[in-house]
DNA sequence: CAGAGGAGCCTTTTT
DNA sequence: GGCTCCTCTG
């Protein structure tokens, strides 16, 4: 297919800067991917000297396997496409003596992070869990836009404030003894690191010779940093961006980034990509209309060759559990008539907790499906448990890690001990691993608990040098064999049934360690502490052997589905308080809530349908939600109201104003 | 020290 | 309503 014209401009320009405002269904990967054959074959550019950064691993697994179709893959050789926090863990890693950390550093999540802060706030805070959010969030803001713990300080407001930053002080220092760093401090160091030290910085700026940012409404204050010091004096790069679809400004996006951009190069090259190539007449309609509510620093205005087809519906279900039959009925008669494959529907939710009953209702049809994104493979105790060992293994100072597994299977070490072992281990500022061996621990713990707190220790001590010494496959076989961890399984599982599929996660970690230890045509091989590392960024979901079939119907949030595209799509739970969830009403915060569901309209291609209940379960309380005002705002006309139940007229509405909603209501309710 | 049972929380979204 | 963490008991 040709470009058009406006897609043609966005890829042969290269001369400097480029914003490329890209609406939904545009073909701007289309574009990030023209652009990048078009500078290796006509620009000599070097594939290895072209990054291209976007935001979450399905995206980049996207771009790299667009990439393949266009270039060959000697062309491709070295190519960097990654997320942002890939590229900064990729600086890290290779800067990582400069910034004084060891090689084997561990990487926390949101839920390490959580109890480490914890942890360090018992005195001040008191397990307030409300003060506790408010911390980790305002120190991850504080990150995000560059600030350090004595800068935090010195610009607190209020005492709450003081007394954060002198947490975030705290905190920092910890994560230095635990050799660990925070998803945060994947973009903050190497931007830090770049600003300051100009042999990095340069060798970085040779290296990455083009830089191409997708989502770049996405970007925070110091992702933007990081790519003005990547960007350099020369300043070539390409970003492609589309306010309208900016979801993330609760993780400290800027959508603004779009407009700073301007000011920061004046010479910017600014191009609008405007025709939409993916969906059918009243789907864009719907998504023109409905974004149109929210202002705009940009205007653009997307239009379509497509024809009209069938209209959007909007279907109602009694309850929730009736909402999941009857999107599972929908795909089943909607196959059987049209003959599609079931990875052509997707089924988009606003909370991860809404994939439960679809999942149930999925499976008792059995029909094959896939979640992706929300957390559930990993928040899984046996997976949590080899997560810690793989840990240990790499950084045996990551007491977050050490605490969760040392009795798990048990070794006789019990909260006594620990806790022993845990002020022992404060009063001289080492971790609990380090502590163990020292000799005056002995005064505090002893006996059986000093035994086997140092077997424990010592074991970890074998297994990682067997790790460090380059068997790295071996060491993590044996310690599996050696905690016996299947028996744990078996006789801490409720049934024999449950413990097989425990186990059969246990492997597919180890099966996913062993592909990247060994590193495939695609990917080099990788080290056991990177390994670590990648599989806590969650970069590694189905490699190898793809089951991928095109015979799985797609279930994630509508955060998680933005960039892709789909056949047929289903949006459950359209009502007040889901979409636009509760708190973002409470909040005012309407605009972003439109945006997702802009998101989710624009990902349809063929067909679009709204589902919503009249009754729905909250917190064990039987509600009556209201309809999401989100489904009054789009063309009625394009819209085909079940059971013909259509919301008053646009002129009525107009002249009733909010009596439209009661009369809906009213509707309902018959 | 382990398992059972209860209190209290929860449902925003991701790297 | 269901999950997690905590406490109490054996």
């Amino acid at each position: 297919m040709k470009l058009n014209p406006a897609q043609d401009q966005a890829v042969h320009f290269i001369g400097g800067p480029c914003l490329v405002l890209a609406g939904a269904g545009s073909g701007k990967t289309r574009v990030i991917t023209n652009k990048i054959a078009y500078l290796v074959r006509k620009c000599d550019y070097k594939a290895r000297n072209i990054a291209a950064v976007t935001f979450t691993n399905k995206a980049a697994r996207e771009m790299k396997e667009r990439v393949l179709q266009t270039l060959s893959k000697s062309e491709a050789r070295g190519l960097m496409v990654s997320t942002f926090h890939s590229l900064g863990l990729d600086i890290i890693r290779r800067e990582h003596k400069t910034l004084n950390l060891k090689a084997g550093f561990t990487l926390f999540d949101d839920q390490d992070q959580l109890a480490l802060l914890k942890d360090l706030t018992e005195q001040e805070l008191d397990g307030d869990k409300e003060a506790l959010s408010r911390l980790v969030s305002t120190i991850s803001n504080w990150k995000n836009d560059l600030v350090l713990p004595t800068r935090a300080a010195r610009i607190a407001q209020d005492p709450e404030q003081v007394l954060f930053a002198e947490c975030y002080a705290r905190y920092q220092r910890q994560m230095k003894a635990y050799n660990a760093l925070d998803f945060d401090d994947l973009i903050l160091m190497p931007t830090l690191l770049l600003k300051t030290n100009d042999e990095v910085r340069q060798f970085w700026q040779n290296k990455i010779r083009y830089l191409l940012v997708d989502e770049y409404q996405d970007t925070n204050a110091s992702q933007y940093e990081l790519v003005k010091l990547i960007a350099g004096e020369r300043a070539r790069f390409t970003v492609v961006g589309d306010d309208d679809q900016s979801i993330y400004s609760w993780r400290g996006a800027r959508p603004q980034n779009l407009v700073l951009l301007k000011d920061d190069y004046p010479q910017l090259k600014v191009i609008m990509l405007e025709q939409n190539y993916r969906s059918r007449g009243q789907i864009l309609q719907c998504a023109n209309i409905l974004i149109a509510n929210n202002p705009h620093d940009f205007e653009k205005k997307l239009f379509s060759d497509m024809a009209y087809e069938a209209p959007v519906r909007v279907l109602f279900a009694k309850n929730e559990e009736h909402e999941a039959e009857r999107v599972v009925a929908e795909i089943m008669g909607h196959k059987f008539m049209n003959g599609a494959k079931f990875g052509q529907y997707a089924i988009l939710y606003r909370g991860n907790h809404q994939s439960r009953l679809l999942e149930k209702q999925l499976m008792t049809n059995r029909i094959p499906y896939k979640i992706s994104g929300g957390t559930s493979f990993f928040s899984r105790t046996e997976v949590k448990d080899m997560m810690a060992y793989l840990r240990l293994l790499v950084n045996p100072d990551d007491d977050n890690a050490f605490l969760r597994v040392v009795n798990t299977p048990r070794r006789e070490i019990g909260p006594t001990s620990l806790e022993k072992l845990g002020t022992y281990a404060n009063s001289r500022g080492k971790s609990l691993f380090a502590a163990s061996f020292e000799i005056g621990l002995e005064q505090t713990l002893d006996g059986r608990g000093l035994m086997a707190v140092r077997a424990f220790c010592n074991w970890l001590v074998r297994r990682g040098e067997e790790a460090a010494r380059g068997g790295a496959q071996d060491a993590v076989r044996d310690m599996i064999k050696d905690i016996n961890y299947e028996e744990w399984l078996y006789e801490s599982s409720p049934s024999p049934r449950a413990a097989e599929m425990r186990m059969q996660n246990v492997s597919t970690i180890f099966k996913w360690v062993s592909q990247m230890l060994e590193g495939s045509e695609l990917e080099d091989a990788m080290t056991l502490p990177e390994v670590v590392i990648r599989l806590t960024l969650r970069d590694m979901m189905e490699r190898g052997e793809d089951e991928d079939d095109g015979e799985q119907v797609q279930l994630m949030t509508l955060h998680s589905s933005k960039g892709l595209e789909f056949p047929y799509v289903f949006m459950v739970g359209m009502e007040e308080g889901l979409l636009p969830h509760q708190s973002s009403i409470d909040e005012d915060n309407i605009e972003e809530e439109r945006r997702l569901a802009y998101v989710g309209i624009t990902r349809a291609q063929q067909a679009l349908t709204f589902t919503l209940c009249r009754e729905r379960r909250q917190y064990g309380e039987q509600i009556r939600p209201e309809p999401s005002r989100f489904l009054l705002e789009l063309p009625q006309q394009e819209l085909d109201w079940e059971h013909n139940r259509k919301p008053p007229s646009e002129t009525e509405r107009m002249e009733k104003g909010q009596a439209s909603v009661a009369n809906l209501r009213a509707m309902f309710k018959k």
